[in-house]
RNA sequence: GGUCCGUUCGUCUAGCCCGGUCCAGGACAUCUCCCUUUCACGGAGGAAACAGGGGUUCAAAUCCCCUACGGACUACCA
Protein backbone atom coordinates (compact mmCIF):
# COMPACT_ATOMS: atom_id res chain seq x y z
CA UNK A 1 0.00 0.00 0.00
CA UNK A 2 1.86 3.24 -1.11
CA UNK A 3 -1.35 5.62 -1.04
CA UNK A 4 -0.96 8.33 1.85
CA UNK A 5 -2.82 7.08 5.38
CA UNK A 6 -5.97 9.03 5.62
CA UNK A 7 -8.09 8.17 9.17
CA UNK A 8 -11.05 10.11 10.36
CA UNK A 9 -12.71 10.76 13.63
CA UNK A 10 -16.78 10.46 13.39
CA UNK A 11 -18.64 12.00 15.94
CA UNK A 12 -22.31 12.16 16.10
CA UNK A 13 -23.12 15.57 17.85
CA UNK A 14 -25.44 14.62 19.93
CA UNK A 15 -23.92 15.24 23.41
CA UNK A 16 -20.98 15.96 24.85
CA UNK A 17 -17.85 13.79 23.74
CA UNK A 18 -16.76 11.20 26.45
CA UNK A 19 -13.16 9.94 27.50
CA UNK A 20 -13.46 7.17 25.27
CA UNK A 21 -14.07 9.11 22.25
CA UNK A 22 -10.97 11.07 23.17
CA UNK A 23 -9.06 8.08 23.59
CA UNK A 24 -10.45 7.39 19.73
CA UNK A 25 -9.61 10.36 18.52
CA UNK A 26 -6.25 10.29 19.68
CA UNK A 27 -5.49 6.63 18.37
CA UNK A 28 -6.50 7.77 15.29
CA UNK A 29 -4.03 10.83 15.57
CA UNK A 30 -1.06 9.05 16.78
CA UNK A 31 -2.02 6.65 13.82
CA UNK A 32 -1.95 8.89 11.24
CA UNK A 33 0.91 11.28 12.11
CA UNK A 34 3.21 8.15 12.71
CA UNK A 35 2.78 7.23 8.90
CA UNK A 36 3.08 11.52 7.91
CA UNK A 37 -0.87 10.84 6.92
CA UNK A 38 -4.20 13.45 7.41
CA UNK A 39 -6.57 12.92 9.92
CA UNK A 40 -9.66 13.82 9.09
CA UNK A 41 -13.16 15.30 11.34
CA UNK A 42 -16.62 13.75 10.09
CA UNK A 43 -19.72 14.96 11.98
CA UNK A 44 -21.93 11.95 11.64
CA UNK A 45 -24.78 13.97 12.42
CA UNK A 46 -27.63 11.83 10.39
CA UNK A 47 -29.94 11.67 13.38
CA UNK A 48 -31.45 14.49 13.34
CA UNK A 49 -33.82 14.06 15.89
CA UNK A 50 -30.60 13.45 18.33
CA UNK A 51 -28.95 16.42 17.83
CA UNK A 52 -27.84 18.16 20.96
CA UNK A 53 -26.57 22.15 20.35
CA UNK A 54 -23.62 22.75 21.07
CA UNK A 55 -22.66 19.37 21.11
CA UNK A 56 -20.42 19.53 18.00
CA UNK A 57 -18.99 22.90 18.87
CA UNK A 58 -17.93 20.91 22.76
CA UNK A 59 -16.31 17.93 20.40
CA UNK A 60 -14.04 20.44 18.56
CA UNK A 61 -13.17 22.55 21.05
CA UNK A 62 -12.23 19.47 23.22
CA UNK A 63 -9.73 17.96 20.38
CA UNK A 64 -8.33 21.04 20.14
CA UNK A 65 -7.50 21.00 23.67
CA UNK A 66 -6.43 18.21 23.95
CA UNK A 67 -3.90 18.94 20.77
CA UNK A 68 -5.30 16.65 18.61
CA UNK A 69 -5.68 18.47 15.67
CA UNK A 70 -7.09 18.00 12.41
CA UNK A 71 -6.09 18.12 8.69
CA UNK A 72 -9.70 18.54 7.33
CA UNK A 73 -13.01 19.44 8.97
CA UNK A 74 -16.22 21.17 9.29
CA UNK A 75 -14.33 23.73 11.14
CA UNK A 76 -11.40 23.71 8.53
CA UNK A 77 -12.53 22.66 4.78
CA UNK A 78 -10.74 20.35 2.59
CA UNK A 79 -10.82 18.35 -0.53
CA UNK A 80 -13.82 16.26 0.56
CA UNK A 81 -16.15 19.01 1.93
CA UNK A 82 -18.49 19.37 3.60
CA UNK A 83 -17.86 17.04 6.57
CA UNK A 84 -20.95 16.94 7.94
CA UNK A 85 -23.37 14.13 6.61
CA UNK A 86 -26.36 15.94 6.86
CA UNK A 87 -24.61 18.47 4.57
CA UNK A 88 -24.20 15.26 2.06
CA UNK A 89 -27.62 14.10 2.11
CA UNK A 90 -28.27 14.09 -1.82
CA UNK A 91 -24.65 11.96 -2.15
CA UNK A 92 -25.95 8.84 -0.24
CA UNK A 93 -29.14 8.74 -2.14
CA UNK A 94 -27.74 8.32 -5.31
CA UNK A 95 -25.57 5.79 -3.77
CA UNK A 96 -28.63 3.74 -2.65
CA UNK A 97 -30.30 3.64 -5.61
CA UNK A 98 -26.98 2.41 -7.44
CA UNK A 99 -27.22 -0.12 -4.97
CA UNK A 100 -30.82 -1.21 -5.81
CA UNK A 101 -29.84 -1.14 -9.68
CA UNK A 102 -26.90 -3.61 -8.69
CA UNK A 103 -29.63 -5.78 -6.60
CA UNK A 104 -27.55 -5.38 -3.64
CA UNK A 105 -30.49 -3.50 -1.65
CA UNK A 106 -34.19 -2.99 -2.45
CA UNK A 107 -36.99 -0.50 -1.42
CA UNK A 108 -39.49 -1.07 1.56
CA UNK A 109 -42.54 0.28 2.42
CA UNK A 110 -43.25 -1.21 5.39
CA UNK A 111 -44.76 0.81 8.51
CA UNK A 112 -43.25 0.99 11.83
CA UNK A 113 -46.20 -0.91 12.90
CA UNK A 114 -46.30 -3.62 10.42
CA UNK A 115 -42.42 -4.08 11.35
CA UNK A 116 -43.26 -4.39 14.67
CA UNK A 117 -46.69 -6.74 13.79
CA UNK A 118 -43.84 -8.99 11.46
CA UNK A 119 -41.54 -8.80 15.16
CA UNK A 120 -44.43 -9.85 17.50
CA UNK A 121 -45.37 -12.72 15.30
CA UNK A 122 -41.94 -14.32 14.89
CA UNK A 123 -41.52 -13.82 18.86
CA UNK A 124 -44.74 -15.89 19.47
CA UNK A 125 -43.57 -18.34 17.47
CA UNK A 126 -40.82 -18.93 19.25
CA UNK A 127 -38.02 -16.54 17.29
CA UNK A 128 -35.54 -14.64 20.28
CA UNK A 129 -34.73 -12.06 17.95
CA UNK A 130 -36.74 -11.55 14.70
CA UNK A 131 -35.40 -9.88 11.84
CA UNK A 132 -36.06 -7.85 8.53
CA UNK A 133 -33.83 -10.91 6.62
CA UNK A 134 -33.68 -13.66 3.97
CA UNK A 135 -37.15 -15.36 5.12
CA UNK A 136 -39.09 -12.89 6.44
CA UNK A 137 -38.74 -10.24 4.00
CA UNK A 138 -40.61 -12.47 1.74
CA UNK A 139 -43.60 -11.28 3.51
CA UNK A 140 -43.27 -7.75 3.86
CA UNK A 141 -43.99 -4.93 1.45
CA UNK A 142 -40.61 -4.25 -0.55
CA UNK A 143 -39.70 -4.37 -4.53
CA UNK A 144 -38.82 -7.89 -3.88
CA UNK A 145 -42.11 -9.13 -2.87
CA UNK A 146 -44.42 -6.04 -4.88
CA UNK A 147 -44.28 -6.25 -8.56
CA UNK A 148 -42.88 -3.62 -10.38
CA UNK A 149 -45.16 -1.43 -11.59
CA UNK A 150 -46.91 -1.30 -8.08
CA UNK A 151 -43.45 -0.42 -6.83
CA UNK A 152 -43.03 2.26 -9.70
CA UNK A 153 -46.59 3.45 -8.72
CA UNK A 154 -45.56 3.31 -5.07
CA UNK A 155 -42.48 5.45 -5.44
CA UNK A 156 -43.97 8.17 -7.82
CA UNK A 157 -46.69 8.67 -5.31
CA UNK A 158 -44.09 9.87 -2.88
CA UNK A 159 -44.84 6.79 -0.57
CA UNK A 160 -42.73 7.19 2.35
CA UNK A 161 -40.17 4.25 1.80
CA UNK A 162 -36.30 2.76 2.89
CA UNK A 163 -33.79 1.28 1.31
CA UNK A 164 -32.99 -1.93 3.19
CA UNK A 165 -29.51 -3.66 2.33
CA UNK A 166 -30.57 -7.21 0.60
CA UNK A 167 -28.46 -9.44 2.47
CA UNK A 168 -26.98 -12.71 1.38
CA UNK A 169 -28.78 -15.41 2.77
CA UNK A 170 -26.33 -18.23 3.26
CA UNK A 171 -22.58 -16.44 3.43
CA UNK A 172 -19.56 -16.78 5.74
CA UNK A 173 -18.09 -13.00 5.89
CA UNK A 174 -15.11 -12.34 6.98
CA UNK A 175 -12.66 -9.92 7.18
CA UNK A 176 -9.42 -9.11 9.18
CA UNK A 177 -9.31 -6.85 12.30
CA UNK A 178 -6.05 -5.20 12.25
CA UNK A 179 -6.34 -5.66 16.14
CA UNK A 180 -8.64 -8.71 16.27
CA UNK A 181 -7.04 -11.20 13.48
CA UNK A 182 -9.63 -12.63 11.22
CA UNK A 183 -12.97 -12.38 12.08
CA UNK A 184 -16.07 -14.12 10.76
CA UNK A 185 -19.61 -13.88 10.55
CA UNK A 186 -22.54 -15.62 8.30
CA UNK A 187 -24.43 -13.84 6.49
CA UNK A 188 -27.83 -15.61 8.29
CA UNK A 189 -26.86 -13.39 11.34
CA UNK A 190 -27.12 -10.52 9.60
CA UNK A 191 -30.86 -8.41 9.52
CA UNK A 192 -31.43 -6.09 6.12
CA UNK A 193 -30.24 -3.32 7.36
CA UNK A 194 -31.80 0.26 6.38
CA UNK A 195 -29.68 2.07 4.76
CA UNK A 196 -31.48 5.09 3.54
CA UNK A 197 -34.24 6.18 5.93
CA UNK A 198 -37.85 7.34 5.24
CA UNK A 199 -36.27 11.13 5.81
CA UNK A 200 -33.83 10.98 3.09
CA UNK A 201 -30.91 10.90 5.28
CA UNK A 202 -28.75 7.58 5.14
CA UNK A 203 -27.97 5.49 8.32
CA UNK A 204 -24.71 4.94 9.98
CA UNK A 205 -23.96 2.10 7.67
CA UNK A 206 -24.50 3.22 4.58
CA UNK A 207 -22.81 7.14 5.43
CA UNK A 208 -19.53 5.82 6.92
CA UNK A 209 -19.25 3.35 3.85
CA UNK A 210 -19.91 5.97 1.12
CA UNK A 211 -17.75 8.71 2.92
CA UNK A 212 -14.70 6.44 4.01
CA UNK A 213 -14.71 5.71 0.35
CA UNK A 214 -15.21 9.14 -1.32
CA UNK A 215 -12.70 10.97 1.67
CA UNK A 216 -10.43 8.11 0.68
CA UNK A 217 -10.12 7.06 4.08
CA UNK A 218 -7.37 3.70 4.38
CA UNK A 219 -7.68 2.83 7.48
CA UNK A 220 -11.07 2.77 9.42
CA UNK A 221 -10.03 2.75 13.71
CA UNK A 222 -13.35 2.82 16.07
CA UNK A 223 -14.79 1.43 19.37
CA UNK A 224 -15.45 -2.32 19.43
CA UNK A 225 -18.94 -1.78 19.27
CA UNK A 226 -18.58 -1.49 16.07
CA UNK A 227 -16.89 -4.94 15.37
CA UNK A 228 -21.12 -6.53 15.28
CA UNK A 229 -21.93 -4.75 11.78
CA UNK A 230 -18.56 -4.67 10.44
CA UNK A 231 -19.56 -7.52 7.80
CA UNK A 232 -22.59 -5.20 6.68
CA UNK A 233 -20.29 -2.77 5.65
CA UNK A 234 -17.88 -5.76 4.12
CA UNK A 235 -20.65 -6.68 2.19
CA UNK A 236 -21.42 -3.05 1.55
CA UNK A 237 -17.82 -2.33 0.21
CA UNK A 238 -18.39 -5.22 -1.86
CA UNK A 239 -21.84 -4.48 -3.08
CA UNK A 240 -20.48 -1.38 -4.60
CA UNK A 241 -17.11 -2.74 -5.89
CA UNK A 242 -15.09 -0.88 -3.74
CA UNK A 243 -11.66 -1.03 -2.00
CA UNK A 244 -11.69 -1.64 1.66
CA UNK A 245 -9.89 0.24 4.42
CA UNK A 246 -8.19 -1.91 6.87
CA UNK A 247 -10.20 -2.43 9.90
CA UNK A 248 -9.14 -1.74 13.53
CA UNK A 249 -11.34 -2.29 16.82
CA UNK A 250 -10.59 -0.58 19.69
CA UNK A 251 -11.10 -1.96 23.06
CA UNK A 252 -13.78 -0.67 24.80
CA UNK A 253 -13.25 1.85 28.20
CA UNK A 254 -15.18 0.41 30.93
CA UNK A 255 -16.57 1.66 34.02
CA UNK A 256 -14.80 1.14 36.77
CA UNK A 257 -17.18 -0.75 39.22
CA UNK A 258 -17.88 -3.14 36.07
CA UNK A 259 -21.04 -1.86 34.71
CA UNK A 260 -20.03 -2.31 31.31
CA UNK A 261 -18.86 0.37 28.92
CA UNK A 262 -18.38 4.21 30.08
CA UNK A 263 -20.98 5.95 28.65
CA UNK A 264 -21.76 9.86 28.46
CA UNK A 265 -24.68 9.54 31.02
CA UNK A 266 -22.15 7.97 33.72
CA UNK A 267 -21.80 12.00 34.44
CA UNK A 268 -19.56 12.71 37.45
CA UNK A 269 -20.57 9.34 38.96
CA UNK A 270 -17.38 7.80 39.68
CA UNK A 271 -15.74 10.67 41.23
CA UNK A 272 -13.60 11.35 37.37
CA UNK A 273 -14.81 13.10 34.83
CA UNK A 274 -15.83 11.65 31.53
CA UNK A 275 -15.30 14.30 29.41
CA UNK A 276 -12.59 16.66 28.54
CA UNK A 277 -14.13 19.90 29.39
CA UNK A 278 -17.18 21.18 31.34
CA UNK A 279 -20.23 20.63 29.93
CA UNK A 280 -23.66 22.18 30.44
CA UNK A 281 -26.43 20.62 29.41
CA UNK A 282 -28.78 22.77 27.63
CA UNK A 283 -31.98 21.02 28.30
CA UNK A 284 -31.79 20.04 31.94
CA UNK A 285 -28.75 22.61 32.81
CA UNK A 286 -27.27 19.66 34.44
CA UNK A 287 -23.15 20.46 34.78
CA UNK A 288 -21.09 17.89 34.12
CA UNK A 289 -17.19 18.12 35.16
CA UNK A 290 -14.52 18.18 32.55
CA UNK A 291 -10.98 17.50 32.99
CA UNK A 292 -9.55 20.62 32.00
CA UNK A 293 -12.03 22.61 34.54
CA UNK A 294 -10.45 19.56 37.17
CA UNK A 295 -7.00 20.82 36.74
CA UNK A 296 -5.62 18.20 34.72
CA UNK A 297 -2.92 19.50 31.99
CA UNK A 298 -3.97 18.34 28.49
CA UNK A 299 -0.15 16.73 28.53
CA UNK A 300 -0.97 14.45 31.24
CA UNK A 301 -4.63 13.59 29.92
CA UNK A 302 -3.67 12.51 26.48
CA UNK A 303 -0.57 10.85 28.04
CA UNK A 304 -2.57 8.87 30.51
CA UNK A 305 -5.38 8.35 27.94
CA UNK A 306 -2.90 6.78 25.20
CA UNK A 307 -2.19 4.15 27.93
CA UNK A 308 -5.76 3.08 28.09
CA UNK A 309 -5.58 0.53 25.86
CA UNK A 310 -2.08 0.67 24.43
CA UNK A 311 1.75 -0.06 25.73
CA UNK A 312 5.11 1.08 23.89
CA UNK A 313 6.43 -2.81 25.16
CA UNK A 314 9.07 -0.41 27.39
CA UNK A 315 9.14 0.47 30.55
CA UNK A 316 8.77 4.30 29.39
CA UNK A 317 5.51 5.78 30.69
CA UNK A 318 5.98 9.71 29.86
CA UNK A 319 5.65 10.56 26.71
CA UNK A 320 4.56 13.86 24.79
CA UNK A 321 2.20 13.75 22.35
CA UNK A 322 5.67 13.91 19.40
CA UNK A 323 6.59 10.59 21.24
CA UNK A 324 3.44 8.98 21.52
CA UNK A 325 3.12 9.68 17.25
CA UNK A 326 6.65 8.23 16.96
CA UNK A 327 5.74 4.83 18.90
CA UNK A 328 2.17 4.28 18.44
CA UNK A 329 1.53 0.96 16.77
CA UNK A 330 -2.02 -0.73 16.55
CA UNK A 331 -0.18 -3.79 16.44
CA UNK A 332 0.63 -3.00 20.22
CA UNK A 333 -3.04 -2.39 20.93
CA UNK A 334 -4.78 -4.47 23.55
CA UNK A 335 -7.72 -6.62 22.89
CA UNK A 336 -9.43 -6.40 26.39
CA UNK A 337 -11.83 -4.24 27.71
CA UNK A 338 -9.98 -1.31 29.80
CA UNK A 339 -11.02 0.18 33.64
CA UNK A 340 -10.43 3.37 34.07
CA UNK A 341 -7.61 4.14 37.10
CA UNK A 342 -8.67 7.75 38.81
CA UNK A 343 -5.17 7.09 40.82
CA UNK A 344 -3.10 6.92 37.99
CA UNK A 345 -4.64 9.44 35.96
CA UNK A 346 -3.65 11.91 39.16
CA UNK A 347 -0.15 10.33 39.34
CA UNK A 348 0.13 11.55 35.29
CA UNK A 349 -1.04 14.89 36.24
CA UNK A 350 0.93 15.23 39.41
CA UNK A 351 4.25 14.03 37.34
CA UNK A 352 3.51 16.27 34.60
CA UNK A 353 3.09 19.41 36.82
CA UNK A 354 6.18 19.02 38.89
CA UNK A 355 7.74 19.00 35.42
CA UNK A 356 6.66 22.20 34.73
CA UNK A 357 8.46 25.51 35.59
CA UNK A 358 6.60 27.64 37.80
CA UNK A 359 6.44 30.30 34.47
CA UNK A 360 4.85 27.99 32.95
CA UNK A 361 2.63 27.24 35.52
CA UNK A 362 1.53 30.74 36.35
CA UNK A 363 -1.09 31.45 34.29
CA UNK A 364 -2.88 28.03 35.18
CA UNK A 365 -2.94 29.65 39.02
CA UNK A 366 -4.17 32.99 37.57
CA UNK A 367 -6.56 31.99 35.62
CA UNK A 368 -8.44 29.76 38.52
CA UNK A 369 -7.84 33.14 40.79
CA UNK A 370 -9.72 35.17 38.60
CA UNK A 371 -12.50 31.92 38.63
CA UNK A 372 -12.03 32.34 42.46
CA UNK A 373 -12.12 35.79 42.67
CA UNK A 374 -9.10 35.91 44.97
CA UNK A 375 -6.85 38.78 44.90
CA UNK A 376 -4.33 38.32 42.34
CA UNK A 377 -0.70 38.95 43.57
CA UNK A 378 2.27 40.13 41.59
CA UNK A 379 4.18 37.72 39.73
CA UNK A 380 7.20 36.89 41.50
CA UNK A 381 5.06 36.44 44.99
CA UNK A 382 3.05 34.01 42.30
CA UNK A 383 6.27 32.20 40.98
CA UNK A 384 7.15 31.56 44.70
CA UNK A 385 4.08 30.53 45.93
CA UNK A 386 3.89 28.02 42.85
CA UNK A 387 7.68 26.82 43.36
CA UNK A 388 7.18 25.79 47.05
CA UNK A 389 3.61 24.07 46.39
CA UNK A 390 4.65 22.32 43.11
CA UNK A 391 5.62 18.95 45.06
CA UNK A 392 2.47 19.13 46.59
CA UNK A 393 -0.47 19.61 44.36
CA UNK A 394 -2.31 16.69 42.10
CA UNK A 395 -4.55 19.57 40.41
CA UNK A 396 -3.53 23.18 39.32
CA UNK A 397 -6.58 23.91 41.58
CA UNK A 398 -4.43 22.73 43.96
CA UNK A 399 -2.03 25.45 44.20
CA UNK A 400 -5.11 27.82 45.60
CA UNK A 401 -7.44 25.37 47.13
CA UNK A 402 -4.67 23.26 49.64
CA UNK A 403 -2.89 26.85 50.22
CA UNK A 404 -5.43 29.76 50.05
CA UNK A 405 -3.33 31.10 52.83
CA UNK A 406 -0.98 32.95 50.34
CA UNK A 407 -3.77 34.89 48.81
CA UNK A 408 -6.21 35.16 52.01
CA UNK A 409 -5.60 36.08 55.25
CA UNK A 410 -6.91 32.68 57.41
CA UNK A 411 -10.50 33.41 58.96
CA UNK A 412 -10.36 30.25 60.19
CA UNK A 413 -8.11 27.85 62.49
CA UNK A 414 -7.86 23.67 62.20
CA UNK A 415 -9.14 22.88 65.54
CA UNK A 416 -7.29 19.74 65.99
CA UNK A 417 -4.13 21.71 65.32
CA UNK A 418 -5.24 24.55 67.88
CA UNK A 419 -5.83 21.10 70.43
CA UNK A 420 -2.34 20.16 69.73
CA UNK A 421 -0.01 23.38 69.32
CA UNK A 422 -1.94 25.90 71.14
CA UNK A 423 -0.28 25.63 74.39
CA UNK A 424 -0.05 28.62 77.06
CA UNK A 425 3.79 27.75 76.66
CA UNK A 426 3.63 27.88 72.81
CA UNK A 427 1.80 31.30 73.24
CA UNK A 428 4.16 32.86 75.21
CA UNK A 429 7.10 31.88 72.74
CA UNK A 430 4.90 32.89 69.76
CA UNK A 431 4.71 36.70 71.55
CA UNK A 432 8.26 36.60 71.88
CA UNK A 433 9.16 35.43 68.71
CA UNK A 434 6.80 38.18 67.28
CA UNK A 435 8.34 40.73 68.83
CA UNK A 436 12.04 39.86 68.05
CA UNK A 437 10.46 39.07 64.17
CA UNK A 438 9.93 43.40 64.21
CA UNK A 439 13.93 43.90 64.93
CA UNK A 440 15.11 41.38 61.97
CA UNK A 441 17.93 42.49 60.18
CA UNK A 442 17.03 40.25 57.26
CA UNK A 443 13.97 38.85 56.36
CA UNK A 444 14.65 35.59 55.08
CA UNK A 445 13.84 31.95 55.70
CA UNK A 446 17.47 31.15 56.79
CA UNK A 447 17.34 34.03 59.35
CA UNK A 448 13.64 33.54 60.54
CA UNK A 449 14.63 29.89 61.11
CA UNK A 450 18.02 30.67 63.21
CA UNK A 451 16.09 32.98 65.10
CA UNK A 452 12.90 30.51 65.93
CA UNK A 453 14.97 27.61 66.81
CA UNK A 454 17.54 29.95 68.99
CA UNK A 455 14.33 31.63 70.89
CA UNK A 456 12.99 28.22 71.28
CA UNK A 457 16.00 26.46 72.99
CA UNK A 458 16.45 29.71 75.30
CA UNK A 459 13.12 28.58 76.59
CA UNK A 460 13.72 24.73 76.47
CA UNK A 461 11.32 24.09 73.80
CA UNK A 462 11.74 22.10 70.64
CA UNK A 463 11.62 22.90 67.16
CA UNK A 464 8.93 20.44 66.66
CA UNK A 465 6.91 21.87 69.30
CA UNK A 466 6.96 25.27 67.97
CA UNK A 467 6.42 24.91 64.65
CA UNK A 468 3.10 23.95 64.41
CA UNK A 469 2.29 26.85 66.57
CA UNK A 470 3.97 29.73 63.57
CA UNK A 471 2.20 27.46 61.01
CA UNK A 472 -1.70 27.81 62.91
CA UNK A 473 -1.02 31.42 63.12
CA UNK A 474 -0.30 32.38 60.00
CA UNK A 475 -1.90 29.68 57.78
CA UNK A 476 -4.68 28.13 60.18
CA UNK A 477 -3.94 24.53 58.56
CA UNK A 478 -1.53 21.65 59.00
CA UNK A 479 -0.49 21.07 55.40
CA UNK A 480 2.09 23.26 53.51
CA UNK A 481 5.73 24.28 52.75
CA UNK A 482 8.24 25.02 55.40
CA UNK A 483 7.14 27.24 57.97
CA UNK A 484 9.47 29.54 57.63
CA UNK A 485 9.85 29.22 53.46
CA UNK A 486 6.17 30.85 54.08
CA UNK A 487 6.86 33.13 56.66
CA UNK A 488 9.45 34.79 54.13
CA UNK A 489 7.50 34.52 51.58
CA UNK A 490 4.58 36.69 52.97
CA UNK A 491 6.85 39.26 54.26
CA UNK A 492 7.18 40.79 57.67
CA UNK A 493 4.18 42.80 57.67
CA UNK A 494 1.93 40.67 57.24
CA UNK A 495 3.53 37.88 59.54
CA UNK A 496 2.97 40.26 62.24
CA UNK A 497 -0.14 40.88 61.11
CA UNK A 498 -1.60 37.21 61.00
CA UNK A 499 0.04 36.21 64.37
CA UNK A 500 -1.43 39.12 66.08
CA UNK A 501 -4.77 37.68 64.69
CA UNK A 502 -4.30 34.79 65.66
CA UNK A 503 -3.27 36.27 69.40
CA UNK A 504 -6.29 37.46 69.41
CA UNK A 505 -8.89 35.39 67.92
CA UNK A 506 -7.84 31.71 69.18
CA UNK A 507 -8.71 30.79 72.74
CA UNK A 508 -6.41 30.81 75.44
CA UNK A 509 -6.22 27.06 76.40
CA UNK A 510 -7.34 26.50 79.91
CA UNK A 511 -4.31 24.36 81.10
CA UNK A 512 -4.64 21.60 83.56
CA UNK A 513 -0.63 21.19 84.44
C1' G B 1 -31.91 -15.92 23.90
C1' G B 2 -28.64 -15.39 19.39
C1' U B 3 -24.06 -13.60 17.11
C1' C B 4 -19.33 -11.68 17.77
C1' C B 5 -15.25 -10.28 20.92
C1' G B 6 -12.49 -10.88 25.24
C1' U B 7 -10.04 -13.19 30.15
C1' U B 8 -1.78 -12.29 33.28
C1' C B 9 -0.97 -8.71 40.36
C1' G B 10 -6.65 -4.30 43.10
C1' U B 11 -5.81 -1.25 38.20
C1' C B 12 -3.02 -0.33 33.38
C1' U B 13 0.06 -3.84 31.33
C1' A B 14 5.09 -6.85 29.46
C1' G B 15 5.65 -11.77 28.02
C1' C B 16 1.83 -15.27 23.97
C1' C B 17 2.51 -14.94 16.99
C1' C B 18 8.41 -17.68 16.94
C1' G B 19 6.74 -23.24 23.73
C1' G B 20 12.28 -23.74 27.78
C1' U B 21 16.08 -17.69 29.55
C1' C B 22 9.01 -16.60 33.75
C1' C B 23 8.99 -20.23 41.01
C1' A B 24 6.04 -14.26 35.41
C1' G B 25 8.85 -8.08 34.51
C1' G B 26 7.23 -2.71 34.92
C1' A B 27 3.91 1.27 36.40
C1' C B 28 -0.17 3.23 39.58
C1' A B 29 -2.36 2.06 44.17
C1' U B 30 -1.23 -0.37 48.92
C1' C B 31 2.15 -1.82 53.21
C1' U B 32 7.02 -1.21 55.95
C1' C B 33 11.36 1.56 56.71
C1' C B 34 14.66 5.97 55.76
C1' C B 35 14.67 11.39 55.03
C1' U B 36 11.60 15.20 57.69
C1' U B 37 8.76 20.99 61.95
C1' U B 38 3.48 19.55 59.03
C1' C B 39 1.90 17.94 54.17
C1' A B 40 4.45 16.34 50.17
C1' C B 41 8.90 15.02 47.12
C1' G B 42 12.70 11.54 47.16
C1' G B 43 15.19 6.78 48.55
C1' A B 44 15.10 1.41 50.10
C1' G B 45 12.23 -2.84 50.65
C1' G B 46 7.62 -6.02 50.89
C1' A B 47 2.92 -8.21 49.64
C1' A B 48 0.26 -9.03 45.14
C1' A B 49 -1.58 -12.33 38.92
C1' C B 50 -1.06 -16.61 34.20
C1' A B 51 -10.08 -17.75 35.05
C1' G B 52 -10.93 -23.40 35.53
C1' G B 53 -10.43 -28.20 33.34
C1' G B 54 -8.59 -31.38 29.73
C1' G B 55 -5.07 -32.43 26.01
C1' U B 56 -0.22 -31.94 22.78
C1' U B 57 4.99 -31.93 24.48
C1' C B 58 10.89 -33.96 27.65
C1' A B 59 8.89 -28.89 28.73
C1' A B 60 2.90 -24.39 28.27
C1' A B 61 1.26 -17.93 30.63
C1' U B 62 2.73 -19.23 25.63
C1' C B 63 -0.17 -24.43 20.94
C1' C B 64 -5.31 -27.17 20.67
C1' C B 65 -10.25 -28.27 22.83
C1' C B 66 -14.08 -27.61 26.40
C1' U B 67 -16.30 -24.96 30.47
C1' A B 68 -17.00 -20.65 33.29
C1' C B 69 -17.13 -15.59 33.56
C1' G B 70 -17.19 -10.62 31.38
C1' G B 71 -18.38 -7.28 27.43
C1' A B 72 -20.36 -5.46 22.77
C1' C B 73 -24.15 -5.89 19.34
C1' U B 74 -29.04 -7.46 18.34
C1' A B 75 -33.47 0.35 15.79
C1' C B 76 -35.85 4.01 9.78
C1' C B 77 -29.36 5.47 16.89
C1' A B 78 -24.63 6.28 16.06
Amino acid sequence: MTEKVRVRFAPSPTGPLHVGGVRTALYNYLFAKHHGGDFIIRIEDTDQTRLVPGAEEYILRSLEWCGIHADYGPHIGGPDAPYRQSERKPIYKAYAEELVAKGHAYYAFDTPEQIEEMREKAKAAGNKSPQYNAITRQYMLNSLTLPAEEVQKRLESNEPYVIRMLVPRKEEIRFEDKIRGWVSVHSSQLDDKVLLKSDGMPTYHLANVVDDHLMKITHVIRGEEWLPSTPLHVLLYRGFGWEMPVFAHLPLLLSPDDSGKLSKRDGDRYGFPVFPLEWVDPITGNKSSGYKESGYLPEAFINFLAFLGWNPGTHQEVFSMQELIQHFSLERVGKSGVKFDKKKSIWYNQYYIRKKSPEELLPYVVQDLEKKGWPIPAAPYLKRVIELLSDRVEYLTDFTNLAPYFFLRPNTYEPELIEKSWKTQNIAFLIDFSRQLQGIQEWNSKNLEMLGKQLASEKGLSAGKIMPTIRLAVTGVTFGPGVFDILELLGKEETLWRIDQALQKIPVPTEKL
